[in-house]
RNA sequence: GCCGGCGUAGCUCAGCUGGUAGAGCAGCUGAUUCGUAAUCAGCAGGUCCGCGGUUCGAGUCCGCGCGCCGGCUCCA
């Protein structure tokens, strides 16, 4: 006799043991339709699950976060079915459930998109057969005879505890399981498959190519819908289709993964580093410049050769092998080396922009965001132990007040001690204390990622969210216990006695390049006036306002604005078109009326028009406007 | 690096089963002088990614490279 209670504290008494479905329809018929499945004391189950003991339950409707999971895990399982229907050969290996929709590896002949289609269709049988999902448990042997023929799911049951094994089966197929899964496959309502790739069974190299199904799932069609907006919007904030029709940067053959940088790219880019510099100046750094050619010992010493060799450029001169730097901080421990240092200078916090060159495989090259060469806004601060919890926070404020600058909001993450590391116990606890109070001590969440730190110690990690919801991790703030180390680095402390100095490395916009990229997609091209590479363009509204034209943008120039006239011969829609194809923030034309009265027509990005805007109201706003490094395009909207 | 897709004018793309390259936009020239998202006309523009091969003949078929895109792995 199960007494059950649910979520608002009511008792069900039942006289024999109901299944979810039943204590749904208990409580009504809609309840009955949209569940999907159960939460038996804290334990995801199926639906159609027997209650044998008195539980807590609460019901999973379409409604809840965890039923898309558990959706998107059966919606793969009917595009295996699918699959297996069409490529009878096909062996089926894992397929789980990923954070916008799922996949499934499979061993077969590589297909292409143009199967999609019919792999849809049989899909879409399927769902419309609302084939019920059921639930088999057998001993692990009988599995392994199950399977016999399926080298990877046998595989997968090696692996697995001895014991009773989960299969589901729906229809004709049936797949090793661990579940839940929805009750029928109706539930599988809107879906599609979206992109296909190669994959190693078990990330391995040396083991099979699979192919590697993705897709994605959803309770109704509108939501489907809005997925596809999303990823259309995504696509067309591509920052490589805004990049070239912006005339940013390009990429040439000659240089596979180095960005070149047009003239407008460079003043988006001194903008960011003008910031950068303004903010680094007032937390109190210094700015230092290392080589980007340095000799093989440096790179022994440092632990680079050893460890990080693959990525690095080399090259050999006058019979002396020298490597390209893959990162600063080498460099920088030089430099902290050349001369003794007291207490008295620490903290000492030395920030570059270096040059990196690292060699990565040719085919995760991506426009800015994944290249070979790039500039990091790096910076290492030396220190005394005492001095680290304050330090760090330091740190976490200047990158909240970068951030939010552009109007981005990030999240906090704090990478422990992984298995390969250097160092003592006692050394990684402190360290990695520090990192934590210092994180308290801020008071914004974190998660902690346990075992992700680097080999030379922990770090936190700042993720940053785009306009769109996506996340990019730019910043770090790494801990660094063997390059003091490594280059004896000391500072005299107040007894006399020589100490080591705790060291740490930190970016904010990670790589300058990436973060561009970045903008250009959390912006979709429409940079705020501060960043915008033009920021007006002057419009004659005839070739006789031409010189007049001129006149005016002379005064913005002078004024401290970037800005040009278009003083072609074409028509003023067309003109006005083109600018705001260009995403010019002010578009300025000029007639007989603004010449008399002395003003200003304005437009702005959101295509509204000001007339008789007076000169000194003008400069006023946009100067302001500028200083404060607004991001609002409208910015004549008081 | 691996798997799949792609590579035709500056850009976006067409080019059927092999018969010797085409459009729109951009550019140039000329006309038009215009009040807030494309004025009109003419002209010019191509080692069809590269190198080999098959063929009487290759943008099209085959092989090998290179680059780009989507993933795998790693990371900023």
């Amino acid at each position: 006799m199960p007494t059950i209670t649910l979520p608002d504290g009511t008792l069900k008494r039942y006289d024999s043991p109901p299944t979810g479905y039943d204590v749904a329809q208990g409580i009504s018929e809609g309840l009955a339709r949209e569940a999907v499945a159960l939460e038996l004391d804290g334990r995801l189950r199926d639906l159609h699950t027997r209650i044998e003991n008195d539980a807590r339950v609460r019901l999973i409707t379409t409604r809840d976060p965890e039923a898309l999971e558990i959706m998107r895990h059966t919606a793969a399982h009917v595009m295996a079915q699918a699959i297996l229907r069409l490529f009878p050969g096909a062996r089926l290996t894992i397929g789980p459930v990923i954070e916008d929709g799922f996949y499934y590896d499979i061993d077969m002949a590589p297909i292409s998109e143009e199967d999609f289609s019919r792999i849809e269709d049989e899909m879409e049988k399927i769902v419309q057969a609302r084939l019920p999902v059921e639930r088999r448990e057998v001993a692990k042997d009988e599995a392994l005879t199950l399977y016999r023929d399926e080298p990877y799911k046998r595989e997968m049951l090696q692996d697995l505890a001895d014991g009773t094994i989960s299969l589901y089966r729906q229809g004709d197929f049936t797949d090793l399981c661990r579940g839940p899964h929805v009750p029928h496959t109706g539930f599988v309502k809107a879906f599609k498959l979206t992109k296909v790739s190669g994959a190693y069974w078990r990330a391995d190299q040396t083991r099979a190519q699979l192919q590697r199904v993705y897709g994605t799932a959803f309770f109704s069609r509108k939501e489907l819908k809005a997925y596809l907006a999303f990823l259309e919007e995504a696509k067309k904030r591509n920052h490589r289709k805004l990049g070239e029709a912006l005339d940013l940067f390009s990429f040439h053959e000659e240089a596979p993964g180095m960005a070149f940088f047009h003239p407008k790219g460079m003043v988006i880019w001194n903008a960011l580093l003008d910031y950068w510099r303004e903010e680094h100046r007032a937390a109190g750094y210094v700015e230092i410049k290392t080589p980007i050619l340095l000799k093989r010992e440096l790179w022994e010493r440092s632990g680079h050769w050893a460890n990080y060799r693959e990525n690095m450029y080399t090259t050999t001169v006058d019979e002396t092998e020298y490597a390209i730097k893959p990162m600063n901080c080498p460099g920088g421990m030089l430099l902290y080396a050349s001369r003794p240092h007291s207490y008295r200078e620490l903290p000492l916090r030395a920030a570059e922009v270096g040059l990196v060159h690292r060699h990565e495989l040719s085919g995760v090259l991506s426009g800015l965001f994944r290249v070979r060469a790039f500039h990091q806004d790096d910076a290492h601060i030396f220190m005394t132990p005492d001095q680290i919890r304050e330090e760090i926070l330091g740190v976490l404020r200047l990158d909240e007040r970068i951030y939010h600058t552009f109007g981005l909001d990030f999240l906090l993450e704090l990478s422990t001690r992984p298995e390969k590391s250097i160092g003592s116990d006692a050394q990684w606890e402190q360290a990695t204390d520090g990192l934590r109070a210092a994180l308290e001590d801020y008071g914004r969440e974190f998660r902690i990622n346990e075992g992700d730190g680097a080999f030379y110690g922990p770090k936190i990690d700042l993720h940053i969210r785009d306009a769109l919801g996506r996340t990019w991790q730019c910043g770090t703030v790494q801990l660094d216990m063997s390059l003091p180390e490594r280059f004896d680095l000391t500072y005299v402390d107040r007894d006399n006695s020589r100490r080591r100095p705790i060291m740490i490395h930190r970016v904010i916009y990670g790589s300058i390049e990436r973060f561009l990229g970045i903008l250009i997609e959390h912006f979709a091209g429409k940079f705020p006036l501060w960043l915008a590479p033009v920021q007006a363009v002057v419009l004659p509204i005839n070739d006789d306002l031409a010189p007049y034209a001129r006149e005016v943008c002379g005064q913005l120039g002078e004024a401290g604005l970037r800005a040009t006239v278009d003083d072609r011969s074409e028509s003023l829609n067309r003109k006005v078109r083109e600018a705001q194809l260009q995403y010019i923030p002010l578009i300025l034309t000029v007639g007989q009326r603004e010449r008399e009265a002395g003003s200003l027509s304005v437009r702005t990005l959101d295509g509204v028009v000001r007339h008789g805007v007076t000169h000194a109201a003008f400069f006023e706003r946009v100067q302001s406007h500028v200083r404060q490094r607004r991001l609002n395009l409208d910015l004549f909207n008081d």
